[in-house]
RNA sequence: GGGCGAUUAACUCAGCGGGAGAGUGCUACCUUCACACGGUAGAAGUCAUUGGUUCAAAUCCAAUAUCGCCCA
């Protein structure tokens, strides 16, 4: 064979793109048809199609691609279904800012041309994320990128929609909403995030509109509130009925203030006696729980606010047009003016806002669609309580379960342009509502052609939720649905359990009657290294991209999944990410060392191979390895599979099984160079094969160099054989022999012996020692890991040479020949100090053993071990002993 | 108010019943063999506090404290 000469050092940014390129173009992101062999599947959460991937993405498709390349290994026809969602908001936002800047305005252009700019927009910002995906090594099958704003995922909304209709799930009311006023629509409630806030709460006088009364000779009575403003819209005041203060005064009318309304003073169980006066004002158009108050006793609604947040018609004139905060100001000055504030008091309460962009959200009163979701949510806490779907870790059940036995309805209608269009119609001439599964062109009813559609679109949500089915052809049954239907796993981030999981869940048990995957796994968030979470605003974020051109695709995808324990968060900075080139680099120059010695080398019938004791120790270490990352991916514990695959290939593969090949490589004559080499080769072909899932680029990159590849990496089989190879018996003994060369090396650093000394050692075995026969076997290679001449062995009863300090093996000691190089006094105190542990630890095994309950209590094992534990202490302690007394 | 998590080496975190671990950082020595993004060796922790269960507790239970998240 020739040399061959890998680039000195590690550089990603020379060969990613080129290996992804090649992945993509020979179509291996597809998933391969085998036979009698289960399909794995995952979609991606599709991200933001205006968005811009940050480091969450990154760990998430990170932790899928691992996923997917593990499993596609094992051979399992492999799916990973790309895509993004439309975000209705989100866009409609990014586009309404952009025709500002161009001085144009969205309801000028008129629908149609709004969209056509939101369509070219929506395209760029996609093949901008592809290529995000496609930078971070995500293995996803491009051939099935979807777009939830595609024909058929268009196609399966609809359908959905008529289909819930028809079953009476979707209705259409007047209720409270929430509305976000800088976006001009309506949001589901968990569209609404809740932040505390400083603010007050205002004392305010009421008059009675009769003046004072025996029952209330103030003639006044006190309301608290914390929005005053809304004070305008109040239509009553109510007292819980048993509250004595004010039962006389039920049915009495108030002069509202600041309007010239009156207002009835009512009795509502829902009024907490305790909270304030016991008198709360009643505003059934901007409160939720006021407007329940409303229902029971038939009060008007008056709807204080525009679409656009500010104030409306239906309030006195000075106010109208102010936004809320505004008047809130100057509805305080005037009462303050007429003597009616009574007070104010600063607290901090929680206040809505939009997910979005962040503005107050107003309970608002309109017109909306609404899914039923009671029906929906029974079927998925059905579907998680038979198993059909786990939670990793199970503990977010708990939070799916809370969300669905707490549901309400979910308003699906958004006053926005941009998303999938209401597919209702209505009739101007009989007012009939339409709603079929293809656009009507007359009035089915009346027969008119006078027909006109609902001018809102739906949440994108509302197609997010079919994802898991629409993404592979639903509501045709494709060959896709068939094969890849349900999918096998989810994965995502806990902050979207309620949005996306727990909705796709029910979308799934209803429409396809199973759950769309049986496991969830749900990972963390990315935060700075002071726990914050990373955001534009703080400007802590870090650039997944940035991180590749840095360090490289496989650093960053390891570095995440080696910091990514179970529902933990993951604290980072721009210097974590060095953690995965280190070890990337590692396996780099592993690999460049052994390839570059294979000039005049043969490769040998691995048949016909004999290993030695280093070679068949690795083997069952790489066994061991390959078994403990399927384990850990088998259980999404992507941490534990990450440091298992390292600790593999740098303890194991480099500091031991390399070093002691240099035994054969550069000592050995042809054929024992031949041999090694082969066995090297065949080592490091199976390492890449292990470490592939987690370091894709640079894994596949060295498989092209390697003598004995066939194909490519990301097709080969997983290494994980079904025969252990594992012998406990040959671990034990090559423990013995890092111990061995581990002390002489502490030794030797302990006391400056410079690393080019060569030192004479030599070696006298216990009388029973179970590793006599394993260190005289291997005498080349401890000579090799120490630097010193072969040593001699000695039998237990031979005398300790002269001139050398000693050291207490397990089973062996070694005698070291430096005498005369190292200071007395400071062996001396080791060998105290040593000594003293030993002791220490002696006696803490004593006590245990002397104690009859341990004795009598604790498993036969423990106790079998600790005795063992003892004599080997016992033992350890005559040997310190003694060289301390040879030296005194 | 309800729920969930965290508290282990200077930092970021594993471990979750049987002699305290990793990565980074730190110290010493080494640019000689693939890697100084390296090697060898080393120092570093009353495992938040207080009780309890157990032969045995960082690990299980309870309370407390601090911090964080979710829901109302």
């Amino acid at each position: 064979m020739k040399a061959i000469e890998l680039a000195k050092a590690y550089d990603p940014a020379s060969f990613e793109d080129a290996i992804y390129a090649m992945w993509k173009n020979e179509g291996h992101f597809m998933p391969k048809a085998e036979k009698g062999k289960k399909s794995f599947t995952i979609v991606i959460p599709p991200p933001n199609v205006t968005g811009v991937l940050h480091m969450g993405h990154a760990l998430n498709n990170s932790l899928q691609d691992i996923q997917i390349r593990y499993r596609r290994m094992t051979g399992r026809p492999t799916l990973w279904v790309p895509g993004t969602d439309h975000a209705g908001i989100a866009t409609q936002n990014v586009v309404e800012r952009k025709l500002r800047k161009e001085g144009k305005d969205r309801r000028q252009m008129g629908r149609e041309a709004f969209l056509e700019e939101t369509w070219k927009v929506a395209k760029e910002h996609r093949a901008f994320i592809d290529n995000q995906l496609a930078k971070i090594g995500a293995s996803v099958d491009w051939s099935r990128e979807r777009f939830t704003l595609d024909e058929g995922l268009s196609k399966a909304v609809r359908e959905v929609f008529v289909t819930l209709y028809e079953r009476g799930l979707i209705y259409k009311g007047e209720y409270l909403v929430n509305w976000c006023p800088s976006c001009g629509t309506a949001l589901s409630d968990d569209e609404v995030e809740h932040e505390d806030e400083a603010g007050s709460m205002w004392h305010i006088w009421y008059e009675l509109a009769d003046g004072p009364c025996p029952e209330c000779p103030d003639g006044r009575i006190e309301i608290a509130t914390t929005r005053p403003e809304t004070l305008l819209g109040d239509t009553a005041v109510a007292a819980h009925p048993d509250d004595e203060r004010y039962k006389k005064l039920i049915g009495k009318m108030l002069k509202l203030p600041l309007t010239d309304r009156t207002i009835p003073i009512i009795a509502d169980a829902y009024v907490d006696r305790e909270f304030g006066t016991g008198l709360v004002k009643i505003t059934p158009a901007h409160d939720p729980n006021d407007f329940e108050v409303g229902n029971r006793h038939n009060l008007p609604r008056v709807n204080i606010l525009n679409p656009d947040g500010t104030l409306s018609e239906t309030v006195p004139a000075k106010y109208r047009g102010l936004k809320v905060l505004d008047a809130r100001k100057l509805v305080l000055a005037d009462l303050e003016a007429l003597g009616l504030l009574k007070s104010e008091e600063k607290l901090t309460h929680a206040v809505g806002h939009c997910y979005r962009c962040h503005t107050s959200i107003e309970p608002y009163l309109s017109e909306q669609w609404f899914v039923k979701m009671k029906p929906l949510a029974e079927k998925a806490l059905k579907a998680w309580q038979d198993g059909e779907v786990v939670f990793y870790p199970r503990k977010w059940e708990h939070t799916y379960k809370h969300w669905l036995e707490n549901i309400r309805d979910w308003c699906i209608s958004r006053q926005l342009w941009w998303g999938h269009r209401v597919p209702v119609f209505y009739c101007r001439h009989c007012g009939a509502v339409l709603v079929e599964r293809e656009d009507p062109t007359y009035c089915k009813k009346c027969g008119s052609s006078d027909i006109y559609q609902d001018e809102d679109v739906l949440d994108t949500w509302f197609s997010s939720w079919l994802w898991p089915f629409s993404t592979l052809g639903w509501p045709r049954e494709t060959a896709d649905l068939k094969k890849f239907y349900p999918t096998s796993a989810l994965v995502t981030a806990y902050d979207i359990i309620f949005f996306w999981v727990a909705r796709m869940i029910m979308a799934g048990m209803e429409f396809t009657g199973q759950s769309p995957f049986k496991e969830v796994y749900i990972h963390g968030l990315i935060r700075d290294k002071q726990g914050r979470k990373m955001s534009k605003s703080l400007g802590n974020g870090i650039d997944p991209l940035e991180i590749v051109k840095e360090y490289g695709a496989d650093a960053l995808k390891f570095t995440l999944a080696y910091n990514c324990a179970a529902g933990q968060d993951i604290l980072l900075d721009r210097d974590s990410f060095k953690m995965g080139s280190k070890f990337a680099n590692k396996v780099w120059n592993a690999s460049r060392y052994i390839l570059m010695n294979l000039e005049g080398r043969e490769m040998l019938d691995p048949a016909s191979i004999q290993r030695n004791d280093t070679e068949r120790w690795i083997a069952g270490r790489f066994q061991d390895a390959a078994q403990r990352v399927s384990q850990a991916l088998e259980s999404w514990r992507f941490n534990d599979a990450a440091q298992a695959a390292y600790s593999y290939f740098w303890d194991d593969f480099c500091d031991w099984y390399i070093e002691a090949t240099k035994l054969s490589t550069k000592f050995g004559d042809n054929h024992e160079k031949d041999r090694a080499t082969t066995v090297l080769l065949s080592m490091l072909e199976k390492s890449l094969r292990l470490l592939h899932p987690f370091l894709p680029f640079v894994t596949e990159e060295i498989y092209r160099m390697l003598p004995n590849a066939k194909g490519r990496l990301i097709a080969q089989p997983w290494p994980l054989e079904k025969e252990s190879v594992q012998d406990s018996q040959l671990e034990a003994s090559f423990e013995s022999l890092r111990q061995l060369v581990g002390m002489i090396r502490t030794l030797r650093s302990e006391f400056q012996i410079a690393p080019e000394v060569r030192i004479p050692v030599d070696i006298r075995l216990d009388a029973d020692s179970p590793v006599s026969e394993f260190l005289r076997r291997n005498a080349s290679l401890i000579a090799l890991l120490v630097n010193s001449p072969e040593p001699a062995f000695l039998a237990s009863a031979d005398a300790r040479p002269e001139k050398t300090v000693a050291l207490a093996g397990k089973g062996f000691e070694v005698f070291v020949h430096v005498r005369e190089l190292i200071d007395l006094e400071k062996l001396l105190a080791t060998l105290r100090k040593d000594l003293e542990k030993e002791r220490g630890f002696a006696a803490k095994i004593e006590a245990k053993l002397s104690n009859q309950a341990f004795v009598s209590g604790a498993p036969e094992e423990i106790v079998a071990k600790e005795k063992e534990k003892l004599a080997e202490s016992e033992a350890r302690m005559r040997k310190l002993s003694r060289y301390l007394e040879e030296l005194a």
